[in-house]
DNA sequence: CACTATCCCATGCTATCCCATGCTGTCCCA
DNA sequence: TGGGACAGCATGGGATAGCATGGGATAGTG
């Protein structure tokens, strides 16, 4: 086995019920499960219109860091971490795998009926699915670019 | 852990069935089966109408650099979780070796019926048959060019 | 008392699992 | 060195368990 953890990975389409629930991919059902997590930790994401979610795994790191400050992370980390703190929820995952999104966040979101689940390994984020097209095509753009110059900067 | 990891080699045909599904090359299961992958990773290639599949060694890699990012205040975490684990899906491979690719990768590659698998060391790539062959006449043509211009230059 | 939120049951569907079969390449023995 | 046997690989198809989704009942709340 690995000694990583299990990250979130791809992107999986979904939908927004009636009554402001979604069913959290199977995938990542298991991938909350192996972490011991109750339920899914939800926070909005601070730069994005989507929600950040995760488990156990990067919760337990967050507050690990908050203790000592760690290098990997900026200088204000305490101060981002604090908020970050103070704004996730722990939601409950019912026996169908659903959560219920409170309105603050599907407003935050701007969640329709049709969403997506994307995976970035410590963490996945819930976006609703029309905003999320462009952002993914302009990602893909600055990667590519980047990758273009990593090239010609090889091949002189 | 292995030192070296074994890589993806030659040319293999294939065929994808009326399920979608796809039977990967015996040599290719033998070296994911050595890097303890469960299944196999397959994202859509960036620049080609090709998915690209790999095992856990090169998923490890990629999500080792990011571990070492900011996962909530990085815009360059976010665009390469986006452009890489966020396209990336791990699909299972059943006990006779096959696997169920997604309908949306098989309209990326535009795969028909007779594809290929094309062995590039740490991934090998998934093409339809017909698509592939210019593109490595192309590649042929293009190593023999730049083959003759060294020689030529040495030759001076 | 009305309304809302949570829980739970029911259902259709899809993806996964599994068995059966033909073939081809390899190995062994005459 | 040639022929035959066997094992492993590739393919097709059918059954089934799990997933995603919708809707109704009940308890909690303003």
């Amino acid at each position: 086995m690995t000694g990583l953890v299990q990250p979130f990975i791809s992107t999986v389409p979904g939908s927004l019920d009636s009554k402001g629930r979604v069913c959290i991919p199977a995938t990542y059902r298991h991938i909350l499960a192996a972490q011991n997590t109750a339920g899914v930790y939800i926070c909005p994401s601070f730069i994005d219109p989507a929600l950040d979610a995760f488990g156990q795994s990067l919760l337990d790191s967050i507050t690990a860091r908050l203790a000592s400050q760690d290098p990997f992370f900026s200088a204000s980390f305490d101060d981002e971490a604090t908020a970050l703190i103070a704004r996730t929820q722990n939601l409950p995952i019912d026996e169908n795998g659903r959560v219920r999104i409170p309105d603050a966040l599907i407003e935050h979101a701007g969640l329709k009926d049709r969403i997506v689940f994307v995976g970035k390994a410590q963490k996945f984020q819930i976006w609703d699915a029309d905003a999320y097209a462009p952002i993914e095509a302009d990602a893909l753009a600055r990667v590519k670019a980047r990758m273009e110059r990593a090239r010609s900067g090889e091949a002189t």
